[in-house]
RNA sequence: GGACAGGUGGCCGAGUGGUUAAAGGCAGCAGACUGUAAAUCUGCCCGCGCAAGCGUACGCUGGUUCGAAUCCAGCCCUGUCCA
């Protein structure tokens, strides 16, 4: 029996929660799963070997950023990026959709795709839906994503609209291309990325787009870009239903835990986020009874784990006081420490939402969750 | 004992007559971070007050001046060099 390119299974679903596994050549995947992301082929401050033994399943690559280094043909002369950066499970590789938005300053765009100036040197770099998969195919990338427009929360509703078709354009263009690099897409998965903001109708229409070109997944994109965690949940009420339910549902960038728990709760089965690696080396630790500045005075002498309900090797070895110190001091060890946790915290709270879902009572872990996550 | 240099807010350090409660950095105290241009960014940071404002403040004492951290005199202290 040959190992599934691409297959999705649901073992359980509890409301619009559902938990279960996609099988891949390199591994398998958990949903709801949580990614860590790696975008310039590392999860910041953590060995590849660390982050698996939190439980990560999956971790994320950009396109943006290892074009510009080391550059994707590069990566591919030196046996693509899992032998590169020694993780052999599934990597996502974000299309450089994101970079259209956060790097606005710096790119010019088309329909025919977007010019960027790079940030480090200042040299120009055509991304095209074809380009963008060329690169991933070239880092030998496991989940390839559509080369996408990420608009900001707060533009206008007709340019939220032109950009979303053109998104679908792209999509189109994304599938061809990818179906075009044969022994890649033979082995590989394509996501194309739902968008149209918070707007229900919009959000219809490219649904309904991407279901005609058709995908092995499909993400929710242009959330948590700045419209608070209302308007992206009431956005949530209604997108992922849109999207076909055999296949998993990917809500692009988000979030904190209680979005996680949240979104899982209307639907989602995949979730990125440079938060917990981010808000790590930034002092910032996320915990059960909510998140906590390690940078606070008031944990000096606090003798305790970060948190006692974590089962991961920081909290088992380390004290809060310590790690202030840590972070205090500048230490690279205080962010190794923080980032570590957080990706473990992280990837216990997904495994207690799939346990809850197989149980039949998330309705029960979330309200449980809340009660305590916002207590402090 | 002598010659230079210098003493500024917790620390370092700009400032040489008025726009100076005094640049900037550090330390300190908080906040933010969501498909990573982020080990980053923002705010506060003499005292009292919500604020307008008031009170103190640039080694000490005195002086010049409408006005001094800034000019003058004496004193104290620190560093380097010479004896």
């Amino acid at each position: 029996m040959t190992t599934s390119r691409f297959q999705f299974t649901v073992a359980a679903t509890d409301g619009c929660a559902r938990t279960g596994r996609i099988a891949m050549k390199r591994g398998e995947i958990r949903t709801p799963a949580f990614m860590p992301v790696g975008t310039a082929a590392s999860v910041k401050a953590m060995k590849p070997e660390t982050v698996r033994a939190t439980g990560a399943d999956i971790i994320l690559g950009n396109t943006y950023h290892l074009m510009l280094r080391p550059g994707a043909e590069r990566v591919a002369r030196l046996g693509g990026l899992h032998r590169f950066m020694n993780w052999d499970r599934p990597i996502l590789t974000d299309s450089g959709g994101y970079q259209v938005m956060s790097l606005s300053d710096l790119r010019k765009l088309t329909e025919d795709g977007v010019e960027f100036r790079s940030h480090i040197d200042g040299s120009k770099h055509m991304l095209s839906p074809e380009r963008s998969m060329e690169i991933q195919r070239l880092l030998g990338s496991d989940i390839v994503m559509a080369f996408d427009e990420c608009p900001r929360a707060d533009r206008p509703m007709a340019e939220i609209e032109a950009s979303m078709e053109m998104s679908m354009r792209w999509a189109r263009r994304s599938r061809d291309a990818f179906d075009a690099g044969e022994d890649h897409a033979a082995s590989a998965a394509l996501f194309g990325i739902q968008q149209g903001a918070l707007d229900e109708g919009l959000r219809r229409r490219s649904a309904e787009a991407l279901r005609d070109i058709g995908f092995d997944g499909y993400a929710i994109g242009g959330l948590a870009v700045g419209e608070g965690q209302e308007a992206m949940f009431a956005t949530l009420d209604f997108a992922p239903a849109m999207l076909p339910h055999d296949a998993p549902r990917y809500l692009m960038g988000v979030g904190k835990p209680d979005d996680l728990v949240g979104a899982v709760e209307r639907g989602v089965d995949m979730f990125d986020c440079v938060l917990p690696t981010r808000s790590g080396r930034n002092g910032q630790a996320f915990t059960w009874m909510g998140p906590l500045n390690l940078r606070n005075a008031r944990f000096a002498e606090d003798t305790e784990p970060l948190d006692a309900r974590c089962s991961c090797s920081v909290c088992a070895t380390y004290s809060r006081a310590y790690l202030h110190h840590l972070i205090k001091a500048g230490e690279i060890l205080g962010a190794m420490l923080m980032s570590e946790h957080n990706i473990a915290f992280y990837q216990q709270l997904m495994q207690a939402m799939r346990e809850a879902i197989a149980a039949g009572d998330f309705a029960g872990f979330a309200s449980d969750f809340r009660r305590v996550y916002f207590s402090a």
